[in-house]
DNA sequence: TATGAATGAGTCTTCATTCAT
DNA sequence: CATGAATGAAGACTCATTCAT
């Protein structure tokens, strides 16, 4: 009656969705996104009915939790960034992401290129991602808290391979050791090798993000589309070269 | 058309043995432990029939797919281990088992203990390769090649993880090279980081068929929402005393 | 926002219930019985709430709309028999019926007996109708304008089928031509035709638990194809007895 | 074992794929198209799986259905065509096909351009009905047994009205009565009409197929894409004055 | 024996109907 | 009183598993 916010929302559908909504979560971090609608409904108390009204498909549901996680974690990463220095947010950031995958159905299953679900909705998401980690990285690098060779592919994968440690662990302490060895050997202290030849010693820097035209280094922005050129100059130098088609 | 004599019959069941086992590899690699039977079936140019006389469910299909797999895994293992230096023997077999992971459903699904298929005849041949690595782990640690503190189930969470790397990273040689730095961190070698949160919340249950107002006894109708007054009266009195929120 | 007073309230619901209706009007015609109500309160700019406060049922709704087209059929025929020659009359009103029917879900549907629909209530229109046709259908036989040997029956079903006619053939002035060529069979003139065929047959129940050779108990499992002999030496001994066929 | 004929049809398979497609033909015509499966299945004594086996969708099975249906309607009216003469083949064929239309789901919603239910498989064998129908029409046209002015498309639509009335009809023989009376109507007879003009008398003939560039009269034959050129001179003609495009 | 047909429990999804707001 | 959220029975379809041929 007197509510004037938000527009149409009823308070018992913005509860029910919430339910909903938290019960997807719990449902596929137990069982996985093959977890039946049914059974989401039941856990949430409410009516498959009630399941679709507020998400057309499992799909969009899926895309729903999964929105809702890589949101919260690209504001925290947002925070970390404006507050840290650049090397703890960047390593914050990652155990941030690792730590939301102590589950069966985990963010890094979409955030990973070639993931089995599909989700076309989500790709705007993840790309803000991997755009937010890509300027974190870069800063680390600069602030001299991460090895140069390192690209923000390796950095996903690398995510997504913790994720997947800290599940396979069952002892939280310990998969929080094994995370820590790991993310260890991105910082530039590099030591003895025993035996075989380490990749630290074999490899050349990692190309950085650099201008097209003429080379120069890019400064990554948290936002808006990756740059590809120093400025306007050499984007119209590179428009005039590229033929006419 | 007919079968010709006698004898050749035994040779005949194995090749088919064969053939789906291989297609069997093939599918779950390309497709995950969800492709059906008939696809198998079909792939390897037999009836359905067929397969189900030579594994009696799927996962036993499953388990033989991966048994075989384990048990080439674990041969290669106590190779390496009669013929190498524990460490080379330890970080050689740990990329063995990592280099199998190029797929959907992989060795790790069935070697870490929380996987999501069940696998109870496996145990014994995981339990080789587990105690295996703990060998081989244990060995490369008196020689000084691998740092003291860690155990045999990290290296398992370890390799999971490296595999789902591999996984995540399409460009292989990169993917080879973050293995190698990940399995780096196992050498004598150190420093630390930061904590993750988890996105969960749990519901109580459904009202009782009682009016929530008055009390009394609540008709319920097979569809339509479940009522939780006994009519308009409570309602509105209810709603009177709720807070204005 | 707010009810403004008291007065108004009549005529708003008034309102409603006539954006309703011909709203559930032209839905039925688009798209036949089987539109969703939830389609027909979006279109008439209402929620369903209101649309079952006017009609209890769907097919409630059904009725009504076909009630308000027929008791508009039957006051025009009811001028017509008031106004013109009997057999002009008679032809006119065919023509005005047959008119209401290019659509999908049609006054016909719910004219001829055996109409898809159940439709209780409105017997007492549709009963009007055909009193009003056998009336007019007489005065037409008795001016000579109509062959004798025809009933109201028979009135009812030539309605249908040249409803039928128009729907099919899109090109309305070619449609209205058919009926014209069709309804000019009843006045005066005569000879006859062929016979027609029809594709049925019918079988058995299912066969009961037990083996068909031995009469053995047979085990049921909840899964597969339910069993006919109780083991292959049954099934062999009654593929023996089988007819070579 | 010893059966050749046919590949790959095993004689139970054979059996049920009849059982289903006798059950649905049963079911489609008492209840229409919108009866379940599962109850088709019932009546046919077999499982929804084994259904699903034959017919991969609903669609599939109402089109086999009537596929079934419309084949043997063609054989008829061809042999139709061969052993009578041109106007009892025409007049026996339109009461052969409006003959199978007594009931809720027909051949007629099949073959008349705006049905309901989606078909687009069964288009060939409804475009071979309608060429046959238009080969009699134009044979019985030309041994004058049928008005000049009619087209195929109107005795289509007046095909699809007879059986209308004929499912409108409950007394059998009365609704034979009234397809005569209105298929007559298509007889060169015409006379009297009382009242209002008939269309007998208004409307010159329909023009009859002829060769697109030099106007000859085609024939039509049963079988083959119908003819737009009298012959390949024509056709070259034709071609040549094409734009270029 | 190998083949592939048959089975039915279980999944996603729709929609007529009822109630909270 | 109007709105639109919640409900659950029912329908189309899949697939592991078992048996007839």
């Amino acid at each position: 009656m007197t509510t004037v916010i938000g527009a149409g929302d009823r308070s018992d559908a913005r509860r029910n969705r919430a339910r909903v909504l938290s019960a997807a979560g719990e449902a596929f971090a137990e069982r996985g996104f093959d977890v039946p609608l049914g059974d989401i409904a039941r856990r949430a108390g409410v009516g498959a009915g009630t399941v679709y009204r507020h998400f057309p498909t499992k799909h969009a549901l899926v895309e729903a939790v999964f929105s809702q996680q890589l949101g919260e974690l690209v504001a925290s990463g947002e925070r970390r960034m404006a507050r840290s220095a650049p090397t703890d947010a960047f390593f914050g950031f990652l155990t941030d992401i690792i730590g939301t995958a102590r589950s069966r159905a985990t963010v890094c299953d979409i955030m990973s290129a070639d993931a089995s679900w599909p989700r076309p909705v989500l790709t705007a998401t993840v790309a803000r991602l991997h755009q937010l980690l890509a300027v974190l990285l870069q800063a680390a690098q600069q602030a001299g808290g991460v090895r140069p060779e390192i690209g923000p592919d390796d950095v996903v994968a690398l995510t997504v391979g913790c994720a997947a440690m800290t599940a396979a662990r069952h002892d939280h302490a310990a998969g929080l050791r094994l995370v820590r060895l790991t993310l260890d050997g991105l910082r530039p202290s590099a030591p003895g090798v025993t035996e075989g030849r380490s990749f630290r010693d074999t490899r050349g820097p990692y190309p950085a993000p650099a201008c097209e035209q003429c080379g120069a280094a890019l400064t990554l922005r948290p936002t808006g589309r990756p740059p590809r050129y120093c400025g306007a100059a050499c984007r119209q130098r590179a428009h005039r070269r590229r033929p006419a088609s």
